[in-house]
DNA sequence: TAACAAGGTTCATTCACCGAACCAACCTGT
DNA sequence: ACAGGTTGGTTCGGTGAATGAACCTTGTTA
């Protein structure tokens, strides 16, 4: 493929990473989904991103096996994407990328990220200060000081959560 | 700017680090500064890019603060690109990647990683399983079993060599 | 019966990536 | 003195990907 997604002449494992999370949104889709989004059109809201784009990504993040698509009721069909364990394995990247961006803006951060189980927050590289690594499951995101987007599903993360727990929209 | 770099409407830092980061082939740039690389005709033998794109990238990464450029030589004047701090602070999610790439790979890998003081291999998320955090100066990478590239450059990177230390290619 | 929602597809336009060619300054060999 | 090589780029035409708007389908609710 002359011009696109791939990075044939690579020796090492990067230029895969960049096969399946490189392109242009992916690290974003999937920084949502472990943030508790899960339904297309909730994805369309947090991202400002063409439906065509973001069809076209979840579709390649499921042929790579980082999300699963499953039909969570049959009529009308609705689907729901979810992030399967080799997913879930870009936490730590996904969360030292944004505070590394954090870092070099002049905002504060929009929300902060603990340990669930002893409240501490995350080190620069993700781990409790007290307990060591923390696996994704137990890491609580709260709101933090910053400017937040004031969409329904923005909205709906505004307060602590468990990473990975889907988001419910209020009505 | 309509289509491009930008994240506009992303409240959290991801956005800000795909911005300066995320656009095609910045991150295997990035990467192989951190092994040694520094010359623009360097990075253009590792990493097969069209020249344009290259210079475009260096600048934007200069620009950013992740690199810097420096006149080595003044006649014929000569250029050197280097990692800033600010650079060097993307070494754990350039690590993590890469692990996560190469596991979704059938090939072995071809450089390992290791903690130059006690010579014991980075676990995954970049730590020394005796001593804990390690720096990026004091990580040493070695060849390991998976194919490499044949290229000058990569040779001159197939022994043991501590990371951030200047390529010399052999004559 | 109309309107609405979810989850998309299609399409024209715009823009970025690609690779090949070219360039300029300097050095080296013959 | 001149040819050819090296470094570090720039220019350019062609191609393919991203964008946003419009449209579609299936089913539900008013």
């Amino acid at each position: 493929m002359a011009l696109g997604r791939d990075y044939h002449g690579q020796d090492c494992g990067m230029g895969r990473a960049l096969e399946v999370v490189g392109e242009r949104w992916t690290l974003l889709i999937v920084q949502n989904a472990m943030f508790g989004v899960r339904r297309f059109n909730d994805f369309l809201t947090r991202l400002d991103i063409p439906k065509a784009v973001l069809a076209e990504r979840l579709k390649h993040l499921v042929d790579y096996g980082v999300m699963e698509k499953r039909n969570y009721q049959g009529s009308p069909p609705r689907y729901e994407y979810e992030l399967t364990e080799r997913g879930r394995e870009l936490w730590l990247p996904v969360y030292i990328l944004t505070g590394w961006g954090q870092r070099i803006t002049d905002k504060e951060a929009p929300r902060t990220f603990h340990h669930a189980e002893c409240g501490a927050q995350l080190d620069e590289a993700g781990a409790c200060p007290n307990c060591g690594s923390v696996p994704i499951e137990k890491v609580e995101m709260r709101p933090g000081p910053g400017p937040k987007r004031t969409d329904p599903v923005s909205r709906a993360m505004n307060r602590p959560r468990r990473l990975l727990e889907p988001i419910v929209r209020e009505q």
